[in-house]
DNA sequence: ATAGTGTGCAACCGACGAGTTGCACATTAC
DNA sequence: GTAATGTGCAACTCGTCGGTTGCACACTAT
């Protein structure tokens, strides 16, 4: 599939928006880590991770019994551009 | 359900984003035109109208026997986007 | 060695989305 | 009026997606 659609595909989830907002912050998390911050199980944030990396949104690393997820840079400007994304909305909106 | 849902999702299908470009070129169309630049049904290309329509990317207006579709500022502006996107992945992608 | 923790894989389920067909209604042309 | 064209609505199929459960495997601590 073209990576326009891997990457439209994986945005369009409002959980997989949410999972990059958290890692823009935490900088890296494992899977365990982020099925705190969601209302599911371990297996389906690992999904969205999944579908995140295929997007080339995320990148995982393996470190010892547990792997560790962060940002690309692809990942990182997205998550730049939603910011700026949900404050236009809101600024439409208002006005 | 919330503005950017609606918009990420109606984004998320590739006939859709070409459903906008189409309407970028032409300023104005009607699904049955539509449906000759589209491997669907005209019934098809109606329910993509009106998925951008929920989204507030695109609005209609009857005219006699038909209905005209065209692009509003907002799915003016995600025209651009999408443009500026592709331009910017195949830079990537060049390099 | 054994228990505990973290992960990955596979099968399953329910819901939703994309697309189709069929038909009824509205508008225009003749 | 009647035929042709354009539209809208409803029901149906089918595939995919989000989520779950269950289990096997990998690593760590004691």
């Amino acid at each position: 599939m073209s990576e326009l659609n891997l990457v439209f595909g994986a945005l369009a989830d409002p959980n997989r928006r949410q999972v990059i907002g958290y890692l823009s912050e935490r900088e890296t998390a494992t899977a365990t880590e982020l099925t705190g911050e969601l209302p599911m199980t371990r297996q389906a944030v690992a999904k969205h991770l999944a579908t995140l990396a295929d997007a080339g949104l995320v990148e995982s690393e393996r470190q010892g019994r547990e792997t560790r997820y962060r940002l690309t840079q692809a990942g990182a400007e997205w998550d730049d551009r939603l910011d700026a994304l949900v404050k236009h909305l809101q600024r439409r909106k208002r006005d």
